[in-house]
RNA sequence: GCCCGAGUAGCUCAGUGGUAGAGCAGCUCAUUCGUAAUGAGCAGGUCAGGGGUUCGAAUCCCCUCUCGGGCUCCA
């Protein structure tokens, strides 16, 4: 007799041994479009037997673990229907990643895929779903999947790695004591470890995306497989949902819409990574600076000011040379001596601190610059304002005691949260990045540094993620990420407990008693660049700025030439409380000005004609409303909107 | 850097071997208008650059550059 707990619902005996697929058709009352069941824990294919005793629970397709099962069960349908449409082809891995899924490929006599190649595939992989191929577990032994796949280069490699217990490949291919494949026809069988769905015909809602290079173990000194990318979805409408998605963030990118905007651009006679801002742009700029610049003096920051180069000594004692050289720009020779462009700020602001003799007394020293850095990124890794090689860090370098330190930190945190919501952020999550492989230093420090992190993160109850061993290689940090308006998440800010240059800089205070300890440094980015939050900004907002960042924040549209005088007026009063305001003559119809002025996405279009001038009122155009507000009171809406042109107070503790 | 894709007017794009096109933007003139494009006219090009094939190349081939999608990298 076997006993099933079925989770939710309660205890089941059956006499026979069972698979899940028996105790589903058992149930009077079945969950819907069930793809996989866990078994105590386990996710498992459904029709794998059910040991008696256990706990069952099954996975309907629409959560996020029956869509992995189900996007991974397309990437083997792909598969397939690669290895038919390229005799000879060698394939490599298929997992399931967030929204999809992809396979790597390494196609006889060097083919390559092409765009049109999707379609022939897709065609295909359509037949196999219309065939209703099952998805057969066959557990083997080592030396029988050696035998199997002995055409196949890089299964035989995730083989051999799984008998040496390598865990990177356990997740790809098998398990413990052997390995197990799944067979959908007489032909085709992939290495895997499951669990999949039933059969072929349970999928079908999917696209494949795009084609792209890919290394052999993400390696770039080994082969480059091709790689196609694809998306799968349980049902017609979430498929169509997420394509939409991927257009809306097409909308939002930040390069198409600085254009749009005329924020910025990248002449190529200056390079690839260097942007220029336009006025529309820098205006932007200079908001988010002054704002931030405001909020550190408040926050007992002192302001610095270092220069773009420095000797090659300068980043010989920091260790930047040593480290990071294939990243720096390359030297330039003057009078005898070697320069280089900064990469970062902390060297210079080391300086300053050494300047004098600094006492305990005037510690947390807090130093604060918007410094621009240089540094090569490889072509292909630039992306629009997020990813360049001159950027602007809203850098600051904290010099504290190392009693100060975990109060530091907690101040610290609490201020960047503040700063990012002062910009209309609110979903953040951190993770703390903890000591890596290849790094400097002993182990108390980066204990004690760490768990100070720790402190500050559980004092401010941000939620955070260990990202075991991703520090730098003289740090612990912390990254906060952040949510934007659709769910992309992104890198912004950075606070990292320096263990090393204090030294390498023979750095000291002067304490109560005399004597001379190292003072701990704190490396603290807020936006991270300032290009690359502009950027987030921009995506985040879909370009609609907050009225305070707007560059033209209010248009008025005079109706007729002859209610110039009036539009004047409404221009002066805004202004006079600060807001900046176009006029838009009344040389062309008023519904092409309209126009102009909402593409440009100015937050209030204000239309005024004669109605307007007799009763002192304005027509108003609200940005994300198709419906004016007639006959609004002048002096009214005036007073309703000063609070929202000028730049938020920002409270520091 | 590597793989794939794309470069035609300021922008978006049409043009597959036979005289370089359209819309928007720009300029000029006219129009003076109440809620998302007023009309007419003008100007605008080394078809990314270089080489080749051809009687003839935006179009076919090769090289280079730039941009985009990924991979690797990101102090």
């Amino acid at each position: 007799m076997t006993k099933v707990v079925i989770k939710d619902v309660g205890a089941r005996e059956f006499d026979q041994p069972v698979s899940g697929v028996d105790v589903l058709r058992s149930m009077q009352e079945r969950p819907q479009s069930v793809l996989a069941m866990v078994v105590d824990g386990q996710l498992t294919d459904l029709s794998a037997n059910i040991e008696t005793g256990s706990e069952v629970s099954f996975v309907s397709s629409m959560t996020p673990a029956g869509r992995e099962v189900l996007r991974h069960s397309t990437a083997h349908v792909m598969a397939q229907a690669v290895l038919l449409i390229y005799p000879g082809a060698k394939f490599a891995i298929g997992p399931s990643i967030e929204d999809g899924f992809y396979y790597d490929f390494d196609l006889p006599d060097g083919q390559r895929f092409s765009d049109e190649d999707m379609e022939t595939i897709e065609a295909k992989m359509r037949e196999i779903i219309a065939a209703k191929q099952p998805f057969i577990r066959e557990e083997l032994s080592y030396e029988q999947g050696l035998e199997l796949f002995m055409d196949q280069p890089y299964k035989l490699e995730i083989i051999r790695g799984v008998r040496q217990g390598s865990v990177e490949d356990l997740a790809e291919g098998a398990d413990v004591g052997g390995v197990s494949v799944y067979r959908n026809t007489d032909t085709f069988v992939d290495l895997c470890r499951g669990p999949h769905v039933g059969h072929t015909g349970q999928l079908g809602n999917f696209k494949l995306l795009r084609v792209a290079g890919a290394y052999w173990r993400g390696d770039e000194k080994r082969d480059q497989l091709q790689r196609i990318y694809g998306t799968a979805w349980e049902s017609k409408a979430a498929l169509a949902e997420h394509l939409h998605r991927l257009e809306e963030a097409e909308k939002r990118d930040h390069r198409r819409l600085g254009a749009e905007l005329d924020m910025f651009h990248f002449p190529p006679e200056i390079g690839g990574g260097l942007p220029v801002f336009h006025p529309k742009g820098a205006l932007v700029r200079y908001l988010m600076e002054e704002t931030s610049r405001k909020a550190h003096l408040a926050a007992d920051y002192q302001l610095a000011w270092t220069p773009h180069l420095a000797k090659s000594t300068l980043f010989e004692i920091s260790g930047h040379l040593q480290w990071y050289k294939d990243g720096m720009y390359p030297p330039m020779e003057m009078e005898g001596s070697t320069y280089y462009p900064k990469p970062m700020n902390c060297p210079m602001h080391i300086l300053i601190y050494k300047s004098q003799m600094r006492s305990y007394k005037e510690l947390p020293l807090r130093l604060f610059e918007f410094g621009t850095v240089y540094r090569f990124e490889r072509s292909g890794v630039l992306h629009g304002l997020a990813r360049v090689r001159g950027l602007t860090q809203d850098d600051s370098h904290i010099f504290c005691t190392p009693s100060q330190l975990a109060t530091e930190l907690t101040r610290l945190l609490t201020f960047v949260l503040t700063l990012l919501r002062a910009f209309g952020l609110e979903d953040f999550e951190a993770e703390l990045a903890t000591r890596p492989d290849k790094s400097v230093g002993d182990d108390d420090e980066w204990e004690a540094a760490t768990e100070s992190l720790r402190v500050a993160l559980e004092a401010t109850g941000l939620p955070y993620v260990v990202a075991e061993g991703e520090g730098a290689f003289y740090a612990p940090k912390i990254d906060v990420h952040l949510r934007d308006a659709i769910g992309r998440r992104w890198q912004v800010s950075t606070l990292q407990v320096d263990l090393q240059l204090p030294q390498r800089f023979d750095m000291y205070f002067v304490d109560q008693d005399n004597s001379r300890p190292r003072p701990y440094m704190i490396h603290r980015a807020l936006f991270g660049s300032v290009e690359r939050f502009f950027a987030i900004l921009i995506e985040h907002y879909a370009g609609a700025l907050p009225t305070w960042l707007s560059p033209t924040q209010f248009a008025i549209l005079p109706v007729r030439a002859d209610h110039a005088a009036y539009a004047d007026e409404v221009s002066a009063s805004l202004a006079a409380c600060g807001a900046r305001v176009k006029v838009l003559e009344a040389s062309e119809p008023l519904g092409g000005r309209i126009r102009r002025a909402k593409m440009e996405k100015v937050p209030y279009v204000l239309v005024v004609g004669d109605e307007d001038i007799s009763a002192r009122t304005l027509g108003v155009n609200r940005r994300g409303s198709d419906k004016p507000d007639r006959s609004v009171d002048l002096d009214s809406f005036v007073e309703s909107v000063r609070a929202e042109v000028n730049p938020p107070e920002i409270l520091v503790e």
